[in-house]
DNA sequence: GCCAACGTTGGC
DNA sequence: GCCAACGTTGGC
């Protein structure tokens, strides 16, 4: 693990049907379990540290979009759902001696004052060649530039 | 609810 | 290792 003088900033997408940025609000701090996907798992587990930045996105929403901020603070850890038969998020292939999985904790930092849409963002030329633009992105867990964090955070403003 | 894009699985 | 089939994501 290499120590960084700087925190990162990331994108985390979430379904607002299964957990919000009001939720978050709510809870002070949660944990990210339940990413099953190789290369968000990566930086779940390599990446993501404490007092990074996180953008917290609203996926399958109306509209869809930057809704929050949110601050890592723990980093990341076995994902220990997925040892659990009983478990909505149990994989059978995830042994407790090798975890497959890995989850981090989140802290509330801030609800923006509205939904940032996705078509705003696509509309702000300072942000071109966000991940989260790209068309087919997918990914859950996006690396985002210190320049386009803070853009969007003014942006918000 | 539709469906395009993408990731994973498994036969060969 | 290829690639078709399948499952999932997520914008619309």
């Amino acid at each position: 693990m290499v120590k960084r003088f700087q925190s990162q900033c990331w994108l985390m997408k979430c379904e607002p049907s299964a957990y919000s940025i009001d939720d978050l609000a709510r809870d002070r701090r949660t944990s990210w379990e339940g990413v099953r996907n190789y290369q968000a798992r990566n930086f779940l587990r390599d990446e993501l540290q404490i007092g990074d930045d996180v953008l917290f996105y609203h996926s399958n929403a109306e509209p869809s979009g930057v809704a929050g901020l949110a601050r890592v603070c723990k980093s990341g850890y076995p994902d220990h759902c997925a040892f659990d038969p009983a478990h909505k998020y149990f994989d059978p292939d995830s042994d407790p001696t090798k975890p497959r999985w890995y989850m981090v904790d989140l802290e509330f930092v801030a609800k923006l004052p509205r939904v940032l849409a996705l078509s705003e963002l696509k509309a702000d030329p300072s942000l071109a060649g966000m991940m989260v633009l790209q068309r087919g992105s997918r990914l859950s867990i996006q690396p985002v530039t210190r320049p386009h964090f803070e853009r969007v955070v003014a942006f918000s403003r």
